[in-house]
DNA sequence: GCAATATCTCAATCATTGTTGAAATATAGA
DNA sequence: TCTATATTTCAACAATGATTGAGATATTGC
């Protein structure tokens, strides 16, 4: 279960454009993840601030590494996002349908539509 | 619907201790919320420091306010916690069940149980 | 209107964070 | 081993964020 230090360590690392862009584009690539190279094209940053980021998003719980060949494989932490995604709902659905139902409605909805990608 | 310029505010919002703070004691107060002075004192947080974060958070969308009497009373911005945590899903639940799962399990055990305060 | 209470704005200061280039480390292939 | 590729570490600087105290604004009751 999420605390509120840790909580405060994963808002803070998705706080900023580079690091939320770079946690979307390894969601979006899934578990086998993207080369640090890549991901510095992809999100338009130098190599050096990349890893900076990255170090940021790894030292919070919500991305990986793993080392193939020369390169370095990033890919999300799906078990940290989830625990975020928890800790947010656990403090805001209280007996306030008026929170967790429309969390509930775009849950179903990317359940409905697997195809669809849900931020075009 | 949040966009990312939207989420990337409201992370940096809540990712700091005083602020993720004073937004789980406005959530776990209510719609009645809180006045600012209480704020403070719960908080452990001068008043013009108070003040500040409490700008950062209304930026954000995630607390709002009204005057009664020579009080602000702040409450929580339901909508605006529902609209980040659907973000959140919406990125992460794309046909991956390690993910939503303990999210719909978290949500669940929030319903079952309205009388346990989630954070004790 | 005056004094008391509650909150906010402003300017200054200090701490943290983001960015960059140069040098260091690790891997693969000739 | 030497070279090329991929990534990280380090030291510096610029930019942003947090905190404080003093003064300004708004509200209530006398």
């Amino acid at each position: 279960m999420m605390g509120e230090r840790q909580a405060v360590a994963a808002f803070a690392a998705l706080g900023q454009d580079h690091r939320l862009r770079i946690v979307r584009a390894l969601v979006t690539a899934g578990p086998d993840g993207l080369a640090a190279g890549v991901l510095a094209g992809e999100i338009g940053v130098s190599g050096t601030n990349l890893s900076f980021h990255l170090k940021e998003l790894s030292h919070a719980g919500l991305i990986q590494s793993r080392r193939e060949g020369r390169s370095v494989i990033y890919s999300a932490a799906f078990q940290g996002l989830s625990d975020l995604i928890q800790f947010l709902m656990r403090d805001c659905c209280q007996g306030r349908p008026e929170v967790w139902t429309p969390a509930i409605e775009a849950l179903a909805a990317c359940l409905c539509t697997p195809g669809d990608t849900a931020h075009a």
